[in-house]
DNA sequence: CGTCCATGTCTAC
DNA sequence: TAGACCTGGACGG
């Protein structure tokens, strides 16, 4: 769960044990994907020699600041990428499936190794992360374009009642957008609508003093303590609907927190959790009466209702994403990273996978996971 | 085996 | 606002 407070732990952990030190050797795997603008060869040729002078954040972003004037290596996680120094035991993302200690970690991106022997790796089994080279990143996109980011530069109320008050969104996609507030995601805006005891529904516009406030406050607060908690979500306050949401309420009986129900809802096409008791939708401008949201409307009141409650609403069955099963020809050793897709047009990068396993193995003969089927 | 879901962006109708 | 992009885990049959 890549937000603000796990990047934020992840920087911590190459500020511990990297800064300082120099890039002995780089490896890189050939995934065009997620390692953009350089091959696999430029990347490591230009991290050679090199020293990690520092680790530095902006929202969700992270990069290293390199020696002289050489470009900082930057870093998005996507939704799960994570970084790994080899015998420090990593914060495990909830629901995430528990690593082994093999090195280099299955799913490395990017191993670099200092002159005192420190291993650092980038691991992102999706692919949705980014890692790139780039100078003065802060003044480039895509971080430039970010909103405040909470704990380095929070605004003050009145700068942030401003704000809102331009807005014509619903409160939680604005939470959401990057070019707002650098760094809330899914589970830490939710976080901060329920603690702020808001309604993500409720126009940004139309929050009252009082509300402007909470939710200044909560989106310092909540941030700060996950941050200071290290992004370890077993040291987040028992109170917090973080633990509903993934943790407990998933299966087992009715999800509730302090005694109210919990409900799920889409907001902004994110599954959203929230306590309809505490968090109310209240009454805005001229607004459409907004077609009684099946969903949430009913149950407000249904304690009555058996213990049965089903988990979520699965409403259309969602096309699947027909895999194309047609051309299949690529075999040399290649079959035993991740099916690959081979996918119908858009296919650009296949080699990668295969290709990681294959380097894998040179660079630490060791393990060698792959999956063979 | 199949379906659904996921802490994040992008892009197109 | 829905769909794409990717992959793996959880769960149902």
């Amino acid at each position: 769960m890549p937000e603000l407070p796990e990047v934020e732990a992840a920087r911590v952990l190459v500020h511990t044990h990297c800064k300082g030190k120099c890039i002995e050797q780089a490896i890189a795997a050939d995934d065009t994907k997620v390692i953009e603008g350089v091959s696999p060869e430029e990347l490591q040729n230009a991290l050679r020699g090199r020293t990690i002078v520092d680790a530095h954040r902006k929202g969700k972003h992270m990069w290293l600041e390199l020696d002289g004037e050489n470009p900082a290596l930057l870093f998005h996680l996507g939704m799960t990428g994570y970084m790994v120094v080899e015998g420090v035991p990593i914060v495990q993302y909830v629901n995430a499936k528990k690593r082994g200690d093999e090195w280099p970690p299955k799913y490395w991106k990017v191993v670099l190794e200092t002159d005192c022997g420190v291993k650092l790796a980038f691991c992102d089994p999706r692919r949705f992360g980014k890692i790139r080279l780039q100078a003065d990143p802060e003044n480039n996109e895509p971080i430039s374009k970010l909103g405040f980011d909470p704990i380095l530069s929070m605004p003050d109320l009145a700068t942030f009642s401003g704000m809102l008050a331009k807005q014509r969104r619903s409160v939680k996609p604005l939470l959401l957008d990057q070019s707002f507030s650098a760094g809330v995601g899914n589970w830490v805006a939710d976080e901060i609508l329920y603690q702020a005891k808001i309604h993500p529904e409720q126009k940004a516009a139309s929050l009252d003093e009082a509300q402007c406030a909470a939710l200044h406050h909560q989106m310092k607060a909540v941030l700060q303590t996950a941050v200071d908690a290290g992004a370890d979500s077993e040291k987040f306050p028992k109170t917090w609907l973080f633990h509903q949401k993934w943790g407990a309420g998933k299966k087992g009986p009715a999800p509730r927190l302090e005694g109210n129900k919990i409900e799920y809802m889409q907001v902004g096409g994110r599954t959203t959790a929230y306590v309809p008791a505490l968090q109310k939708l209240k009454a805005q401008a001229a607004e459409k009466p907004k077609a009684a949201k099946k969903k949430a409307a009913d149950s407000e009141t249904q304690a009555a209702v058996p213990a049965v409650k089903q988990p979520r609403k699965r409403a259309a069955p969602k096309t699947p994403k027909a895999q194309s099963v047609a051309a299949e020809e690529e075999e040399d050793g290649a079959s035993e990273e991740a099916a690959k897709p081979v996918k119908k047009s858009t296919k650009k990068n296949n080699a990668d996978t295969d290709d990681q396993a294959n380097k894998a193995e040179a660079a630490a003969p060791t393990k060698k996971r792959g999956r063979k089927t």
